[in-house]
DNA sequence: GCGCGAATTCGCACTGAGTGCGATATCAAA
DNA sequence: TTTGATATCGCACTCAGTGCGAATTCGCGC
């Protein structure tokens, strides 16, 4: 079906370095498989109407075999979240150049890779995950998830910098972040033709942020 | 049992003037004793270890009964989140003068704010918050629903400003106070007698804040 | 005081998510 | 080919949450 999303990560077992075998492969078939499907039932039939066993049926496994996968409903859509985001973020931003602010550097890296949040896929997922109080929760989760990975990965980068520091410049980006996604989905709804892309979106809401801090009394 | 915490909020109806009559008090009695047995039973025996049936048995009402007044188990802990504090923000805020930037104000706000959660019930409370995945996610919803309401009412108190600049302030301002309390917690968790109160450490945050942004690349 | 309508309490049956347990099958490597 | 780990599956069970409707209680106008 689609082409991107669920991350391999298998169920348990970390696989260290190895060509992998074709028990690996089909276990990350399995896995997209049942990411598709679920995908799938959600957008025809809605999350809460989607029952496991449709899920199941659908993807041609077994009932309990779906927890052997996935730990629930909502890891299924959780997956498709930011579709690869996660993954991408660290690299790119080791790949900045280190003269540059923490923050500067995290700016740079969403605007590169903002794209990915404006797929067909990536907009119906999120859509989805609007649906439900949990699954709006558990995003934003994630996306605490994230700025904490975030915060390591500067960590990495700037080992001069206090932690504490860098958990703010990651809180920061991360918010921009979600901010942006916010006002351009509302842009999409309200102007679908003439709407812009959210790295626009993203650099106002920077810009907003750099007027807005020296927090003066 | 305690004695502050969840909203006096009503199943579904609005009561809107008046002087509350009996059936009132005894709604918020009875609404109050679900929350305290509910936190009461969580403490002892764990979150998830605690049945429905369990809580509605010692608050002394039906297991259909409960969900006159919650719509879910986790809700009975969420309505202990920072209790009073939703409720305090507002007001607090529109006392503070409004010759400050809307930060500023945000920021002394809190400050004065930060004893509530402080509580013992309102730690335990937050432990039990982090317990579960779908709680801590909850958690966090329920402090950008926070967010939202704070830009609401800077909107109010400052009518020039643009709505986006407020909701990135609030953004600024509730992402400090969610990391000043990691801060904090995890300062109590190691050094339990010389930690430091909540509001130094969002002093400390808000610092940094400034430090940290203008993002110049 | 009386009774009407709304708010509240409750029981029952039902759906559906998620888990524990253990049996079976399949694959990778020795 | 044996062996141990991985993967698949079925079954029975617990528990959260919902729909329905009955019974009770309360506030209020008459």
């Amino acid at each position: 079906m689609d082409t991107a999303p669920p991350s391999p990560a298998p169920p348990s077992p970390t696989t260290p370095g190895k060509t992998e075998g074709l028990r690996d492969r089909k276990r990350r078939e399995t896995m997209q498989r049942i990411a598709d499907t679920g995908l799938k039932l959600f957008m025809e039939n809605g999350f809460e109407a989607t029952t496991l066993d449709a899920i199941a049926a659908a993807a041609g496994i077994a009932r309990r075999t779906f927890f052997y996968y996935f730990k629930s409903k909502e890891d299924v859509l959780l997956a498709w979240q930011g579709s690869g985001f996660v993954e991408a973020i660290g690299p790119a931003l080791l790949q900045e150049p280190a003269d540059q602010p923490p923050l500067a550097a995290a700016r740079h890296c969403l605007l590169t890779l903002a794209a990915r949040f404006e797929t067909k896929t990536s907009i119906a997922a999120d859509a989805l995950l609007r649906s439900t109080e949990t699954l709006r929760a558990r995003k934003l989760a994630k996306m605490v998830d994230m700025e904490r990975d975030l915060a390591q990965v500067m960590a990495e980068r700037w080992p001069d910098r206090a932690t504490e520091e860098l958990r703010v410049a990651a809180m920061l980006a991360i918010g921009a972040l979600r901010l942006a996604q916010e006002e351009w989905r509302h842009d999409h709804a309200a102007h679908p033709d003439t709407a812009r892309p959210l790295a626009e979106h993203l650099k106002a809401t920077f810009a907003l942020l750099d007027r807005q801090v020296p927090s003066a009394t």
